[in-house]
DNA sequence: CCCCCTATATGTAAAATGTCTATATATAAT
DNA sequence: ATTATATATAGACATTTTACATATAGGGGG
């Protein structure tokens, strides 16, 4: 975090700590999985399209993310020992996976709004125009 | 959070726990402490501004917010006794406390980004139309 | 053989969070 | 009087999350 200040340091020690890492790492999979089925270590490789910077993603963190989604039943997984190279196991969202994915869009939507109320109040308050990027 | 869903359960129960309450109270005490100096407890009920829920709001973490706010030199705190009633601790933003809330409105937009081209590709997979509103 | 890439997983300590409870002052109601 | 409510702050405790390091294992290249 904190590519945004430049600063070349470690993962957790930035204050201003605000790219939510873990908690946006569980949509991402979901929206990924909902894609196509596939394994961990790809979709460890795709977050990047999110944002999410090679640094700032543990693998231990997203295998424990993705056993966590199994046991509450939002993905299943089977191992996949056909190709060469060590086994995979294969992820597949279900149905109830699915739905929650859904539960995200709406959480997201509304957290972009309460964000931007936010920073409409920051630049009120410090008299900068606001620009629409 | 999960207002969105309709549901009325308690705080921690939600999976699709979104709303960062606990990272996004810092950048809003920082705020509000901007406009001016005041104590927890006026801090506590101007959060609402912010989109925080009574019922998510714990006086207990907000306390806690302040306290390391001010270990981490980001405020200044004073008793005031002067007023009838139990004594407040007046928090006032410091120096550098100004500066991380300029960091913050950084990431904050950053966040925005984020969580939009998220949806964008939420919507792409789904075939719905984005509705800006 | 050693190194690197692929692939998954655990151990552990620190940090954050949720929930409950304790303290104290003052005021309004019964 | 005493009870309840609002103001005001804070700590105890358990659980969850997170970061970071490490372990295991297959397979290809030098």
């Amino acid at each position: 975090m904190c590519r945004e200040h430049g600063g070349h340091h470690h993962k957790g020690s930035c204050r201003c700590g605000g790219v939510q890492t873990g908690r946006f790492l569980q949509p991402c999979l979901l929206l990924l999985l909902h894609r196509h089925s596939t394994h961990g270590y790809e979709l460890m490789q795709s977050l990047d399209e999110f944002g999410f910077m090679d640094s700032e993603i543990d693998p231990g963190t997203v295998y424990r993310h993705l056993r966590k989604l199994e046991e509450e039943g939002l993905v299943n997984s089977s191992w996949d020992t056909e190709k060469g190279g060590p086994a995979k196991r294969l992820y597949k969202l279900t149905a109830e996976g699915e739905e929650l994915l859904h539960a995200w869009a709406v959480t997201i939507k509304s957290n972009i709004q309460r964000l931007e109320k936010f920073l409409t109040k920051y630049h009120a308050q410090f008299n900068t125009l606001e620009e629409r990027g």
